[in-house]
DNA sequence: AATTATAATTAAACTAGTTTAATATAATTT
DNA sequence: AAATTATATTAAACTAGTTTAATTATAATT
């Protein structure tokens, strides 16, 4: 892949761990670039995940179906982010969750066929996924206890604080199935801050 | 640390990545053994987590205390699981958990001051904690997942189902709080399911 | 500019889960 | 065995958030 598009992935990673030019050699021979169209999936609930996708730009929304099909929005990806679903792409089964892009999206793409290899060339990356992993894990984490400790006025109010640009850039009912509460009630929390 | 005593943790290893004898004396030579009364605390809200903790026998409870003193219990940890504040941990700041013994319990503890000095002698110890955090952040956004589509009855068959050991060793009202819910409400679910 | 589709607001009726408080049942301690 | 402490049940009143449905605003399309 082409190196100057690769960059803010290559600067990336060198917060984590210091990259030789060899290694980013080897490195941007393992990934690939892929744009995507506002609307279109990156992956579809039920197939097997098969890359790790790093956004260079545009914006992403990982959801899931339930049996009413209602949507449950897990997570925006935007510019510096992550968008896969690692429980499949770990586990090579099908995938729980969509992730389908907002804007129109540009990714870089690691191959669950050739990671094995890649660790192998550059064994820094492994502790660079562990490190980044660790960060996922804890933040997820805490999302859980905000769930179960703040009221959904306070968990919107986080998320403002949190994400100011993601909230820009996406409808409010997307924010309210990614907060976990219906869109009416968002709309009312906001009419009531607004009195405040 | 001694073999025998450690073999859990070693087999627990193995099945992610092979240690040759001369790594597992390495390993050896790295973690501590310890031994917790029931009631005492591994970690406290506030401390730095110092340790990651593999459980060899007992039952720890992690918590967490929100603004109005009320626990919230985000995890238990039996044997051959995990206990500590990775938050803390990697980051060695402030705990935001505690982490408590429900039995007596032994431990196997790594050391944040050697766990770097551990990677660099088995370098092949970073994958193995890679993939184990893989799969902890996997399954923790699973259960924001259940958390969204589930009602209280559903999440608790399903605790019932996955942990059946763990719903045996401690009280329900820790249940009740690990689920999100009132013991009232865990105990109307209960009689309600009775009837069925 | 008019039309259609998408997103956001409002309000009333409703429900899943909480709160409070009293009672019952285990389990521990003396 | 009696007394104390910790855990579990029950029920009534309550509330945070949902549902349904109608209305308005905004954006996209012709």
């Amino acid at each position: 892949m082409n190196k100057q598009k690769a960059q803010p992935l290559i600067d990336y990673i060198n917060k984590y761990v210091l990259l030789t030019p060899e290694e980013e050699n080897i490195l941007l021979s393992f990934i690939r670039f892929r744009r995507y169209l506002k609307g279109q999936y990156i992956v579809q609930q039920g197939d097997v995940c098969k890359h790790e996708c790093f956004v260079l730009s545009g914006c992403t929304k990982t959801f899931y179906l339930d049996e009413e099909g209602q949507e449950h929005i897990i997570m925006f990806s935007i510019e510096d982010w992550w968008a896969s679903d690692m429980g499949s792409f770990i586990t090579q089964t099908p995938a729980d969750f969509n992730i389908q892009c907002l804007e129109h999206t540009e990714l870089v793409m690691f191959s669950y066929d050739t990671i094995e290899d890649l660790y192998a060339k550059i064994p820094k990356l492994e502790r660079f996924f562990r490190q980044i992993i660790e960060k996922a894990f804890v933040a997820s984490q805490k999302r859980i206890v905000r769930n179960f400790s703040l009221t959904a006025k306070d968990q919107y109010l986080y998320f403002k604080e949190q994400y100011p640009e993601i909230e820009q850039r996406i409808p409010q009912y997307m924010v309210a199935s990614y907060l976990g509460i219906t869109k009416e009630f968002l709309s009312k929390i906001k009419s009531q801050l607004a009195l405040e």
